[in-house]
DNA sequence: CTAGGGTTAG
């Protein structure tokens, strides 16, 4: 940790000293502002923001507050050691805020990384001289905050003002493009690119093939990558874990081979790839081959996210005490996800006394899993207390993601979210819904209403099944698109198992081709069953068993009276364990 | 001063 310059600290006691012997506003010389902008630097090196504040404090006095120079050096110094508030009230409290042009887009770049668009935005709009680098620093900000329609819009008012877009600029639309899954973007942007005849470097390649993958286009991918010819590891991962997503581990592992053949170096993201698309395909053997190669062969220390697939790939089969052993001989500490991993294959394969050293490590490493403790009550049957929960977790500002999903239409993004029935054409919505579940009923398809998690009847349990919002994105697309052709709809979380099989019933009775991007890959639905090959839907009554484990684990640390999580009038904690075996 | 590819669970 450096600390602050002794010369620095002598200027801070002389300015300070100069405030009580010369009377305010005493004429500050040009000395003053070389010496406050030396110790504003300084203070930077050190990252000590204490003396930031003291400095401002002396700018102010010394009435260069409004200074543009000073201030947005000062407004820089403290985004750097770390004080993003005082930054924001620094913007906020100095009016007619100009910033030159290099200083305006370090602060926007510099305000993004730390996630603040709506600062970086305030900065941007009042900048009085904007160039590309301004508004690539603001499109690539808004993309890496997941603000991706803003972006795009952005990017069309950047166009519309003549001001044209480089590789930079077409490097973070089009991973824009891929986060959203839109196809209709992604060969807007794609042509445009074309049009404004920008040299493909690594960067984009790799942003575009990943870009067609995540879009659910894995041939035009594919053509393009073998199109290329490029020698760059990014550009080979970004194949490898497009295949990956698609469930076409054979491919991968063939263009892994390619890349081996043609002497380029995989890296740690290459691997990853590789036991992501084993793992999709459980594919346990050729995931250990890869795992031991990556440091045998190649010198690539495997990290937590290898190590986290390996024990999801080994869990999965129900190799569990591989699994666990591929834990404990981890270099590091393993982290929730880990174990998380190995949890829910204790879960599906029934496994108690691993599960509970997985929830041990869960509860000792994560404060308190609220999710995981809040679902787990309901699964119980105790809804007052899963109640309790959620509120505890608004208080503490942790949230659960909601279901969404998009589907795009003719270049518009539909949004729909879980339970949300805002939607102006809800009621056609709700009537295609309505004989689409009917059909499927008939078709065999049963509401796994225990996957809800409300103290509802059944009745009411089935109505909220119905508005998962990956199933108001395809009952929209049913109405609006033409039969037979394919519908594409893209989701932030997994796709539960009620959706998922309704989504194959679905498919095979409108003969339509349904293609549905989960948060981590594709599914294919097509003639009444999915690409996946149902390797992914958990077996939905499992909750109770973990619900089971956790509460006797939780009882045998003491946990929950600890954290105070028992709601008086719920009864005795062992209760909730009477009747459930494990 | 600005760009791409990355584990798990809900």
């Amino acid at each position: 940790m450096p600390t602050l310059h002794q010369n620095t600290r002598m200027c801070l006691s002389l300015l300070f000293s100069r405030r009580f012997s010369s009377p305010l506003p005493a004429a500050a010389t040009a000395t003053d502002f070389q010496m406050l902008k030396c110790v504003l630097d300084d203070c930077k090196t050190a990252l000590d923001s204490k003396a930031v504040l003291e400095t401002h404090v002396k700018i102010v006095k010394l009435g260069f507050g409004m200074d543009y120079s000073l201030v947005s050096h000062m407004l820089l110094t403290y985004i750097d050691c770390g004080k993003l508030d005082f930054a924001r009230r620094l913007l906020d409290e100095t009016p007619c805020w100009n910033a030159d042009l290099i200083t305006g887009n370090i602060m926007i770049s510099r305000f993004m990384k730390n996630g603040d668009v709506e600062a970086a935005k305030r900065v941007f709009f009042n900048m009085p001289l904007k160039d590309v680098v301004s508004w690539n620093s603001l499109i690539g900000g808004c993309v890496k905050n997941s603000r991706v329609e803003e972006a795009l819009r952005m990017f069309k008012d950047m166009c519309l003002l003549g001001v044209e877009p480089d590789e930079f600029t077409f490097s973070s639309v089009i991973a824009g493009c891929a986060r959203l899954g839109a196809l209709d973007h992604a060969l807007w942007i794609h042509n445009l690119l074309i049009e404004k005849e920008i040299a493909l470097n690594d960067i984009l390649l790799s942003a575009i093939i990943d870009m067609y993958a995540k879009c659910g286009k894995i041939e035009i991918a594919k053509e393009i990558f073998d199109g290329c010819k490029s020698s760059s590891v990014s550009v080979w991962n970004s194949m490898i874990t497009g295949l990956a997503v698609h469930g076409l581990a054979t491919d991968a592992i063939y263009v892994f081979s390619r890349m081996e053949e043609e002497n380029i170096f995989p890296d740690s993201i290459t691997f990853l790839g590789i036991l992501v698309a084993c793992s999709h395909c459980g594919l346990v053997e050729l995931g250990k081959k890869y795992f031991d190669m990556m440091n045998r062969k190649y010198s690539i220390e495997p990290e937590l996210e290898h190590y986290g697939t390996m024990v999801d790939i080994l869990g999965r089969a129900g190799r569990l005490d591989e699994a666990y052993a591929t834990i404990r001989a981890m270099s590091m500490k393993p982290d929730v996800v880990i174990w998380k991993a190995l949890l829910s294959a204790c879960r599906t394969y029934r496994n108690a006394p691993l599960g509970e050293i997985a929830i041990r490590n869960i509860s000792s490493l994560d404060g308190g899993d609220y999710v995981l403790l809040s679902n787990t009550y309901c699964s119980l049957n105790k809804w007052s207390s899963s109640a309790n929960m959620r509120e505890e977790m608004k208080r503490e500002g942790i949230h659960k993601d909601h279901g969404k999903s998009w589907i795009e239409l003719a270049g518009i993004i539909h949004h729909f979210k879980a339970g949300n029935q805002a939607h102006p054409e809800m009621e056609a919505i709700y009537k295609i819904m309505k004989q689409l579940i009917k059909r499927a009923k008939l078709g065999g398809y049963v509401p796994a209403t225990d996957l809800v998690l409300m103290d509802v009847s059944e009745e009411e349990k089935e109505e909220n099944l119905i508005f998962h919002s990956e199933k108001l994105a395809l009952a929209f697309g049913v109405l609006k698109t033409s039969p037979r052709t394919e519908i594409r709809i893209t989701k932030n979380l997994r796709t539960c198992y009620d959706c998922h099989s309704w989504f194959k019933i679905v498919s095979r009775m409108l003969a339509r081709v349904i293609i549905v991007r989960d948060r981590v890959r594709f599914h294919k639905f097509e003639a009444g069953s999915c690409s996946c090959g149902d390797y992914w839907c958990c077996i939905s009554q499992s909750y109770i068993f973990t619900a089971a484990m956790l509460l006797s684990v939780l009882l045998k640390m003491n946990y929950a009276a600890s954290k105070n999580l028992w709601i008086p009038g719920l009864g005795h904690p062992l209760d909730a364990m009477a009747g459930l075996k494990y």
